[in-house]
DNA sequence: AATCTCATGTAATGGGTTACATGATTTT
DNA sequence: AAAATCATGTAACCCATTACATGAGATT
């Protein structure tokens, strides 16, 4: 036996409990905000978003009359909504389970030349170069929001997360960089 | 259409290529020694040896024969398998993709008291923490057996990474719970 | 008119864990 | 004799992505 551990749903619910989206918003919103530490299909979300509906979290308002544009439906968090959300966040985290598909490499590195494992370390520095600058731009712009009046305090802490993260992936790589190139030298030199 | 993209197969040929070895102890050597990059159930693993051995990448060694002991049937990798994997090390990592039940609960922080968060991000950091000493306890192993003679570099940089990613989690969480703090006590003195 | 974006949805497929089944050997 | 560990394996299930289908409204 196994409890449902889709978190789809609380994502969902999260979201809603800011304000009404629709299954589309949700999806682009999670593209743009929350990508960097996760991600959801649209076959996720609108089989999500039926269920919440069917059990009472959320409520859906598909006005076409109401002036609603095309066949958008706009779904609405209940009060159990909001406690099923509440009760999941009291809930312990799971324990996240990574997986590290260049660390693979790296483990293996001995099948294969140095100059193979340098090359993928490159692009892995470069991209999380790129993410260390995206992280800090949200930084920024959250900055400026509080500047503004609007706290953002919990955003900013899972972009500020990924400021951490990739830089350390970053340092780790350009180190491991310099451990290997090392060791080629010595390798060369006997 | 899609291709192949476990990575089940990569894994075993890696480890194969060292020496071989039965589906239960290639179980627990990624469970001792991968399982903080990655991890592999045996309801992957027994068929993916069956897939490696039908494919000419891998031959068993059932021989009950010779003095094998139990059951137990012993994989090696065979020229074609030193190939594939060669082959796959040279293709570019997939871009890993995190999934933290915490980030997305300290997003969501608003909709809960901040002791909640407080409690999560505690547990959090004795986690990472206890991480951190297993990952330099690893760089210590690591270091006595260069001393010994044998090279682990690659090995060694698995854990390296280990160290540089728990550490940026804890020093992260440490932060964290300094900014809901704060917030707190400006929220109250108001 | 064509194309792009908005918008909803499902079916097929893949990847992976869990639970279960079975039995030998070793240890207590 | 019982329990723990070694050892292999499969079936059910869950989670998630991908590909596809459909169509409205906006833009070029």
């Amino acid at each position: 036996m196994k409890e449902n551990t889709g978190k789809s749903k609380y994502v969902i619910l999260g979201m809603l409990a800011r304000m009404p989206l629709t299954g589309y918003t949700i999806k682009k919103w999670i593209e743009n905000e929350y990508s960097h530490f996760w991600q959801e299909s649209y076959g996720q979300i609108y089989p999500s978003l039926k269920k919440l509906v069917a059990e009472g979290l959320a409520v859906s308002s598909d006005n076409t009359e109401t002036g609603n544009r095309r066949g958008q439906i706009l779904y609405s968090i209940t009060d159990a909504g909001r406690k099923e959300l509440s009760d999941w966040l009291r809930e312990e985290p799971e324990i996240e389970k990574l997986r590290y598909e260049i660390l693979l490499k790296v483990s293996f590195g001995g099948n294969t030349e140095p100059e193979v494992l340098l090359g993928h370390l490159d692009d892995f520095i470069k991209r999380n170069e790129k993410l260390v600058k995206d992280m800090n731009g949200y930084m920024e712009h959250f900055d400026a929001l509080k500047v503004q009046g609007t706290d953002c305090t919990y955003s900013q802490l899972t972009a500020l997360c990924g400021v951490y993260i990739y830089s350390a992936m970053r340092d780790w790589a350009v180190l491991a960089k310099e451990i290997i190139s090392e060791k080629e030298v010595v390798r060369n030199s006997e």
